[in-house]
DNA sequence: CTGTTAGCGCCTTCAA
DNA sequence: TTGAAGGCGCTAACAG
């Protein structure tokens, strides 16, 4: 098994250990000739540097963590916004040397499994980025609490290493109830997530303050509440709209939960964009393949990624990034989302009772 | 930033750091009562070992590779396919102490990047697991000729210390050609996948032995190819069905190319399952959310990860698995398929014309 | 500019 | 059953 070490090449080269450690280190303090013999041999023998050597002297490891969070049915990897996220975050650190190491979240608390601190600590991990939306996660505040860079998606979080990216929630659903409006709709729902996520807060805060500023009233009765899945959307939107079977449009929270209200659309005879508009959020792959496809607000998912990344790099060495960095959310308009047709709704309404 | 080593507990405890190490690792030959008080001291302290440090003496890193191929558009991470497989990978490893570290794969092959087997040599990685299809990747033959366990995915290649896991095709594909016939098709159609990933030679096997074996004629006109995208699909069936409209089913290699399938359909005024039929295969999240839900093969996404890990650890502790292991793929019957609806059919004809 | 020395934290002989 | 010694491969002072 033997690899090429440093004491291999200085051997070759005829000269010590050191010297081949900072010439291949870039240090300036070696003679020209030297470093290129150096090199050139380093090369020859495909020299790879053993990293654990390394990580133990400097105490720098070069691995950024990665936790994704909520990891049960169609959360964490398996769900459709993380793909891009991911590669975004893992590109960016690839491009400066860092490389990636993902750990199981969610397990249970006991004394079998170490913590997420714990983890982090074994590893040297330098810094971590968590994916996920509760912030109720127990074992979180370990790791806010340490001197480990940390970066959360959509989870703003205390501490003073801790920082957050995310979409501007507050414009960008703006935006969606405007284009709504625009359209000549008065009666807008919404399908919303769980409020144990902050995204959902403020999505709600941009939906009212979105109303108020267009002039139209806000009803409680066409507020709901869902769990980020089609399921919990579908749900949702059905007892809104047995409630209030004068609503012409719906902006749902996340797109996963806009498709469920597709489905629940469907179920009650209504055809969408004729009888109801929907607009959802996160422009995931599969919102422009369903029928009709979904008007919804495009995350630069990539890009949320890399600038995680870039927070986490920064951090590391020493630069501190602002603590929370909002990336512009853009509309997508497609095919559901049209003129409220009043005359189709009203059909539809008697269908219904 | 003090972290406890085994020294710390040594001196605490009033022994060797030789005693501690060998406590710490269950050692038997050390006293009860010693063991004890170390353990506890280790626990008060709550001790993390160095694993840069360990690794540089045993020359076992505890990493597992990852290596996700074919990251552009809608591939690797962000397939719908892969998070599960990668949650079944990681939590079997996490089970065994192992974590998982993901590399980028699909770097341009110049001298910047490092190839996939120096990545791994760096980190000392024990062995890796390879997601991806294409089999013409020219970084792989490194990998595969190294001493380093390598389990690839639905892509069985050469090596000595190289395996693989997936579904068995071609049995799933009988299944699904067996259903179809079962509901009176005679005219099978098959979308499959591009020829560089093994899978689709598979599937493109069961496809005519399941004709030859129902007694129903083969016929080449019926055959398209495409990239498993929903675009590739969608493109890869209009041709299919402007040759041949009297088509009335048809077998597509991938749930994502089959969603493709059900958009050209409705473009070709076709209603499925009324006047054609569609299986899909893989059973991703979103085949359960179209209209109509697609009957596909469902793949056993989690247990193929956990599959991996396990030959993988195995191969790492001397033990060499079977060099390929093939699960159940099971049909998933939906209402994208039922009955040949001949006069329909007729209309569609007509009207195609 | 280059080499010598020392040590990171841990495991593994070898003695006691 | 325990301890002492040595070294994994590398970097970081400190000398020359």
């Amino acid at each position: 098994m033997g690899r090429t070490t440093l004491k291999d090449i200085a051997e070759k080269a005829g000269v010590s250990v050191t010297a081949v450690s900072r010439a291949l280190s870039g240090y300036p303090d070696i003679g020209e000739e030297t470093r290129g013999r150096i090199l050139r041999i380093a090369e020859e023998l495909n020299y790879q540097p053993n990293i654990a050597a390394r990580t133990l002297v400097t105490h720098k490891s070069g691995v950024m963590g990665l936790f994704v969070l909520g990891r049960a049915k169609g959360e964490g990897f398996s769900h459709p916004f993380s793909g891009q996220v991911i590669n975004g975050f893992l590109d960016e650190l690839t491009e400066d040397g860092y490389d990636m190491m993902v750990f199981k979240a969610n397990r249970p608390p006991d004394s079998e499994n170490s913590s997420y601190l714990d983890l982090c600590r074994r590893r040297m991990v330098e810094g971590a980025f968590l994916m996920g939306l509760r912030t109720d996660d127990p074992w979180l505040s370990d790791l806010t609490a340490s001197a480990i860079p940390i970066v959360t998606m959509d989870m703003p979080l205390a501490g003073d290493m801790t920082f957050s990216v995310g979409c501007d929630s507050v414009s960008a659903v703006h935006a969606a109830i405007r284009h709504l409006a625009d359209l000549g709709h008065k009666r807008i729902g919404i399908v919303n997530g769980y409020k144990e996520a902050s995204i959902s807060l403020e999505r709600f805060e941009g939906y009212k303050s979105a109303l108020t500023s267009l002039g139209l009233p806000f009803d409680p009765t066409i507020v709901a509440e869902a769990d980020f899945t089609a399921a919990g959307g579908r749900q949702a939107f059905l007892s809104l709209i047995d409630k209030a079977p004068d609503m012409t449009a719906v902006f749902v929270s996340s797109d996963l939960m806009a498709l469920g209200v597709l489905e629940g659309a469907r179920e009650r005879g209504l055809s969408v964009p004729e009888d109801l508009s929907v607009v959802g959020f996160d422009n995931i792959e599969m919102a422009a393949m369903s029928s009709p496809p979904l008007t919804t607000l495009d995350q630069p998912r990539y890009e949320l990624g890399q600038t995680a990344a870039r927070m986490l790099i920064s951090a590391c060495s020493g630069i501190t990034p602002p603590s929370r960095v909002l990336l512009k959310a853009n509309l997508i308009v497609r095919g559901s989302t049209a003129k409220p047709n009043k005359i189709k709704t009203g059909e539809v309404i008697e269908k219904a009772h």
